[in-house]
DNA sequence: ATGATATAATACAAAACGTAACATTTTTGG
DNA sequence: CCAAAAATGTTACGTTTTGTATTATATCAT
């Protein structure tokens, strides 16, 4: 006898439940259809959040193992992004307290921080990045911050409405910023809203507002505004950048730094 | 009967995140593939984040060459430490929220919580330990809140009036906090102010409090008391603690469970 | 330091698996 | 019963995974 469609799909999903994965060559075992059937199955049910397809099979909604944008745009242009960190880093005086929000490009900053403090004053960092914790961590003269929130692994930062507080409660010199695009007419972009919307308020409570950005976020355009190009003072991106687009940059009363 | 790769490389970075470090060689064995292919798994996974690669195998990312501390107390008594975890872990219903505040211990309970969420509920984390946020980040299905304030790098927590008022905006349902030093006239001691005052907050915004201590904290007194042994509910402890101690402490009132 | 040995990177081919388009069968509702 | 819709099967082609061979690199004992 012969399961309809529905039963079938029905008894994978909780098979995917219970074992927490599946195989297709054991599903395909045992209902006795061709592969395109159960692969159909596993398309529907994966739409419907039941589960979530892998290589060979299916595993339970969450089991699956996501690859980490973060590691992957560390990687993207990685020349570019230490020169700007380091340029970027330089305009660090001793004594000051510093933002650094969770790009990329900011970690790269952080990285480049001059380490050598002449005479006895320290740096205030507070951040909404966990890798920019790690990465300054074992820095003991330091006075180290992070801001509290929701966990976005994938973007390793701090979100929401606690990290929104405790930027409120804070001054600090200088606020160094990443995004995804960069124009005179959007402003400044980022791919996630809560991420906008902690730099929004870091370029608010900072009395200095530095954004570091390659050359091929100019001119581009993400998916949700942080802040127009006027709540902004500093950019600083590499020597790739288009020379038009530096000019209307410029224009616009921002001080163009390129490294 | 084989594995998928995706199912490999989940078991692998399982096995990673457990025991703090896996060999080639041993991977080799259980999984029977050719070292080309586990290579390419601590590859992918590594640029997942998930894992560091080192000659000879792979440790787990943060806890490699990193000689704090925070890992020296993780190695004293694991076995006990273990089984407080998995006990305390075990108290966690399905749907709860609950804190997690930064001792070693603690960090056991983290890693032991159940992470089959059998249903459509899931469990909300709130933790002042960045130990804690590293076990957990990768568990897609949970809410994971990090308390923000100052970085005590030795002790991977956060401390201090920012940590405290992400407390205050809370309600949880269990509080599950370590100590230095446990005793009936002192209460519960430890040995740093900050920490202290982010644990006594801790045991105010949460119904139960639950304390995970091995049994050489037991009759100890540390050098500043948290709260006294009125504000606690329940104490996970091994099975090695001494008999009157356990009896004068139920005496006052708390649930000793021990494991 | 210096071979000897173990570990790692790279390139390429084979096998397993997945996708998409289209043909065929089964089910469903009048 | 019959047409429309749904489900299933077939085929051809693309992608991922795996293994083998080769060359490079790191570690260790002497």
């Amino acid at each position: 006898m012969r399961l309809t469609a529905h039963e079938r799909r029905a008894k994978i999903a909780e098979q995917v439940q219970e074992r927490g994965s599946v195989r297709l060559t054991e599903l395909l075992d045992t209902f006795r259809v061709t592969d395109t059937s159960i692969r159909r199955d596993l398309q529907i049910l994966e739409s419907a959040g039941r589960l979530q397809r892998i290589h060979g099979g299916a595993v339970a909604s969450g089991r699956a193992l996501t690859p980490n944008s973060f590691n992957a745009k560390t990687r993207e242009r990685p020349a570019e992004k230490e020169r700007i960190g380091a340029g970027a880093a330089a305009l660090v005086r001793s004594g000051e307290s510093i933002l650094l929000d969770s790009g990329t490009t900011v970690l790269q900053v952080a990285s480049h921080l001059p380490k050598v403090v002449n005479g006895s004053s320290l740096t205030t960092v507070v951040t909404s990045s966990l890798a920019v914790v790690r990465e300054l961590e074992y820095w003991s003269s330091l006075h180290l911050i992070l801001l509290g929130g929701i966990v976005l692994t994938e973007f390793q930062a701090t979100v929401g409405p606690q990290t929104i507080a405790n930027l409120r409660r804070i001054q600090v010199d200088k606020a160094f910023i990443g995004c995804d695009g960069l124009g005179v007419s959007h402003g400044l972009t980022t791919p996630h809203m809560l991420i906008a919307e902690v730099g929004r308020v870091m370029t608010e409570v900072a009395r200095q507002v530095i954004v570091v950005a390659d050359s091929s976020k100019l001119g581009r355009v993400g998916f949700t505004p942080i802040v127009p190009l006027t709540g902004i003072h500093t950019l600083v991106t590499d020597t790739n950048a288009p020379p038009e687009l530096v000019q209307e940059i410029r224009a616009a009363g921002i001080e163009v730094i390129l490294v």
